[in-house]
DNA sequence: CGCGCGATTGAGTAATTTCAAATCTAGTGG
DNA sequence: CCACTAGATTTGAAATTACTCAATCGCGCG
């Protein structure tokens, strides 16, 4: 279980036994059930969490009542309310799980303590920041000049794996359309 | 001029006199006129930028040949292709001079110096970059989850300064709108 | 005065949403 | 094996939102 983490942390800094073996002290370890919540609105964020098995998705209600996914998170993702995690501050978003999950957990002090004893584990969450910047920039790009069927196909092409796991319905929700027009546009 | 970009990196981290001048020994002074550009798509993007006076904007042309404009970088702001900068990669952005500019550049190759020989500066590019993805995805919830007004008001709200700068036609291809609706938009 | 650029307006069209109803599907208990 | 239910998906029709294209307006500047 903890190689998972461990894999996900050496696609960016390598690390000694001993060194991970610090890392991991910082993480508590969890199992989550299906529909499980790890985090509700107006709670304190307290945690990052790195999936190590099941799916999450993170979303959060508008003042209208709808639902927006922000995130899914599989295997070897993180997740959070990234605002109310690094801030402090109350949670805008939800997390809950889409299936059985297991799931490591990381409190904002003890992410500092990593970066402060640890300038490989600084340089990771640098570089795992960067590389999320990049990739929501990448969302906005397809939000602003891509229509539906455009933002779809995108979406079918960058998570293959993902979209058999998720309902049409949340797919809709994570792409800003409704599931009617979701509906409409894959019947063709 | 230098004292902007001191100022800057010491909201999140303290400097000493000579750890700051040496920070600076890694940057690039450079003007740059009106409608310059400091970076052009298929381009190597060798530089991240910081706005130490002016105004700059940067943009893609979709297949349609459509421009749309990704981010504005007023004072103290940073701006690049962050895609292409970090990964070393031709840029597909372009960025360009709204207004006559002073900027400070920043080599990849210079930052990762920089990281690897200050833990502060390593900290203040860690949280650069974390609040960054915060700002990226508040405007990924507007996308979603507002409509053109209300995207509009709150980009008013949260840039009164920027929309007083800004033509209506720029800050409807931010918000991904043309500048017709933007403009039935603002009569009410 | 006349040019150029941004902003506006009008009319028609296209994309998407909404609401309601119908259909399909997987899992459950008898 | 079958009936039944809850949830997801699909379909239809009307309403809304936003876009496109074309024309006009307004204004600052040489």
């Amino acid at each position: 279980m903890q190689e998972i983490l461990r894999k996900q942390i050496e696609k960016i800094v390598a690390l000694a036994d001993d060194e991970f073996d610090f890392v991991l002290t910082h993480f508590i370890f969890k199992k989550f059930k299906k529909h499980q919540y790890l985090l509700q609105a107006d709670n304190p964020a307290r945690h990052d969490h790195f999936v190590a098995k099941g799916l999450l998705k993170s979303f959060y209600l508008n003042d209208a009542g709808k639902s927006h996914i922000l995130q899914f998170a599989p295997e070897d993702w993180w997740i959070s309310d990234p605002q109310a995690y690094l801030n402090e501050m109350t949670a805008t978003l939800n997390i809950d799980c889409l299936e059985d999950s297991e799931v490591f957990l990381l409190s904002l002090e003890n992410r500092e303590k990593l970066c402060a004893d640890s300038s490989n584990m600084q340089y990771f969450f640098r570089k795992k920041a960067q590389s999320g910047y990049i990739a929501l920039q990448k969302r906005i790009q397809s939000l602003v000049s891509l229509n539906a069927k455009e933002r779809y196909e995108q979406f079918l092409q960058q998570y293959p794996h993902l979209s058999q796991r998720i309902s049409k319905t949340m797919i809709a929700s994570y792409l800003g359309i409704s599931r009617e027009t979701l509906s409409r546009i894959t019947d063709s």
